[in-house]
DNA sequence: TTGTTTGCTTGAGTGAATCAAGGATCATTG
DNA sequence: CAATGATCCTTGATTCACTCAAGCAAACAA
């Protein structure tokens, strides 16, 4: 997603700084990928193998179809970043690891992707509590 | 974007709050949107069409190239949401503008994507003041 | 007028995403 | 044990977003 979720005609200001937060947010998460030549996806799927899984596993918790995570990985490992070794206990399954240029390429992404940890860092630590009460309370 | 961009191994609360939020957001956003048969972009677009423009205007304040821009523009005007009129004071340039329905379907799309509002009118008036307040000393 | 810039479109190419269909393996159960 | 069905993943086909390079036409400047 390059182009910005919002606004629709903000009523609150809350509202706005919500669309800002989210806008600069996603910008700063593809930028970083983008230093990495990775996309938005790839980066993605890249953090979600600190422990080794199946393509279903990852399917499902970033809730999108099977045949998505296929072709990512697929890129992945194009890349080196990923291995898909056959699961052991069970043939059909394949299980996806991050592979040492992989955990490299992770950990570079983590650092490039400061925005959330610049933005919290800008507040105390009383703001910061009391900025995930306040969205906690919001998220409901 | 349907993958989520996070999480990175948060370490504090805040930025993993945060995270949720934009994840939810960012779904919420897509989902409205697909609810009437659109693409994120598609919304964006037509969002931003309060007033006609042209097309380099939206591609600038959108951050995409002008090619993108002509690509969605175009699936807008052949769903029927959008006309794209010549410019009488440049005749290089068009103006877009949203048809009636289009104005109907934004205003759907607006009454859809109930994230923001709902999330905000969780909030006590003085809650949303904080909220803004802290986000704005978060954002720099 | 000549040359340059501006506004937009076209074409080519990549990637994300979804759906339908299929192959292989596992798991049941008759 | 053999047939059935469910599960895990891949393939193929399509659509859309996005980017870049080229190009056309109108505006503008020298």
């Amino acid at each position: 997603m390059a182009l910005p979720n919002g606004p629709v005609a903000t009523s609150s200001e809350a509202e706005a700084v919500l669309f800002d937060l989210v806008d600069i947010y996603d910008r700063a998460y593809e930028a970083a990928a983008a230093e990495l030549s990775l996309s938005s996806a790839q980066a993605c799927v890249l953090g979600r193998l600190d422990e080794r899984r199946g393509m279903g596993a990852l399917a499902e918790e970033l809730g999108c179809d099977a045949s998505n995570i296929t072709q990512i990985v697929a890129r992945l490992e194009a890349l080196g970043l990923v291995t898909r070794e056959p699961n052991p206990r069970d043939r059909r399954a394949r299980l996806v690891a991050r592979t040492p240029r992989g955990d490299e390429i992770n950990h570079r992404f983590a650092t490039a992707f400061t925005f959330a940890r610049t933005a919290v860092g800008r507040l105390s630590p009383d703001e910061q509590d009391q900025l995930t009460a306040l969205l906690r309370k919001a998220l409901g």
